[in-house]
DNA sequence: CGCTTGCTTAGAGTGCACTCAAGGTCAGTA
DNA sequence: TACTGACCTTGAGTGCACTCTAAGCAAGCG
């Protein structure tokens, strides 16, 4: 039970929203079945059901600098956007990959910081797709020893029931 | 990210000395550059340098079960045997791929206890193939998000440069 | 009106996996 | 003999990523 326990599925269930990235267009349907935009956005609650974080971690992910300008309705309470959830999604990527909540504070404000970041944006995934691969190695060649062993352990017991 | 981070290289390390699995003849030559095994083991610092561990997680292995019946010199030095560093090195892959250490100590007492325990040890392992191969394909699912932003980027930045 | 539910904040607490500190023993060398 | 350096022990400290607490505000309902 380390990092990666709560909400894996979920999180890739978001994983579907970041694909549709930036753009989001505003102007949907008001009145029928209202859909969260329609009322401003997605409260917290919809969204941890949505992505399986919790709502402290979604409130500190924000108080952190690693979800900036979440809008708010006029009582003060968040109201997430589809690119807030598309964003999300690509930070429970980098997360489930391993990279380092500090890391993804610096992508974060590049973000912010507009188009000349583009470089050191790229460099920084670069550094991390590096290391994703070089995990994904280590996890094959740790698949190739548990293989051994679960049939070695399996060997020997069909050993000692035949006996 | 968790726990990825330190000393991953230097694991490998141990575990390409762990592909060989020297069967080190005790009977060498004895002054010329005495084998660790002649001497009663490997030192702690030899360790160290070979799995790129620290002494202190060595020591804190053994302290908490993970690390068991390790031999001792005359007076009272850690001498790690062949075995004992291949252990090691399945550790480090177990570590490198997630498992808690609760995990990895509760293997390390049904290996203590003998054969009866070939079962829960080979559940215990197919459970953690199955959260490595989900580990693997979430990484996959990453890897190809951050080939699609790093070639956004290396694009954007071409267009720019050719303005 | 009171109650519940759900949200707000800043700051403190938790669990994991180390990592270090303090004080000590022992072998080898100047 | 004094010193150096590698090793020993127990217990405390660190850094990360949450996770919870406490106190309070606002809306909806019987």
């Amino acid at each position: 039970m380390t990092t990666v326990h709560t909400a894996a599925s979920a999180v890739s269930a978001v994983s579907a929203a970041s694909a549709a990235e930036e753009k989001v267009d505003t102007c949907a349907s008001e009145a029928a079945h209202p859909p969260p935009v329609a009322r401003g956005g997605y409260t917290i609650s919809e969204v941890v059901s949505h992505t399986g974080l919790s709502a402290h971690t979604l409130r500190w992910y924000e108080r952190i600098g690693l979800m900036p300008n979440v809008s708010r309705s006029h009582t003060g309470q968040r109201r997430y956007s589809e690119a807030d959830l598309g964003w999300l999604s690509l930070v429970g990527k980098l997360r489930l990959t391993g990279m380092p909540v500090a890391d993804m504070v610096r992508y974060a404000e590049l973000v912010r910081e507009g188009e000349h970041t583009f470089a050191e944006r790229q460099h920084l995934l670069t550094r991390h797709r590096e290391n994703v691969r070089q995990h994904i190695a280590e996890l094959q060649d740790t698949l190739a020893v548990l293989d051994f062993k679960i049939e070695h352990y399996a060997d020997a017991r069909r050993a000692s029931e035949r006996v």
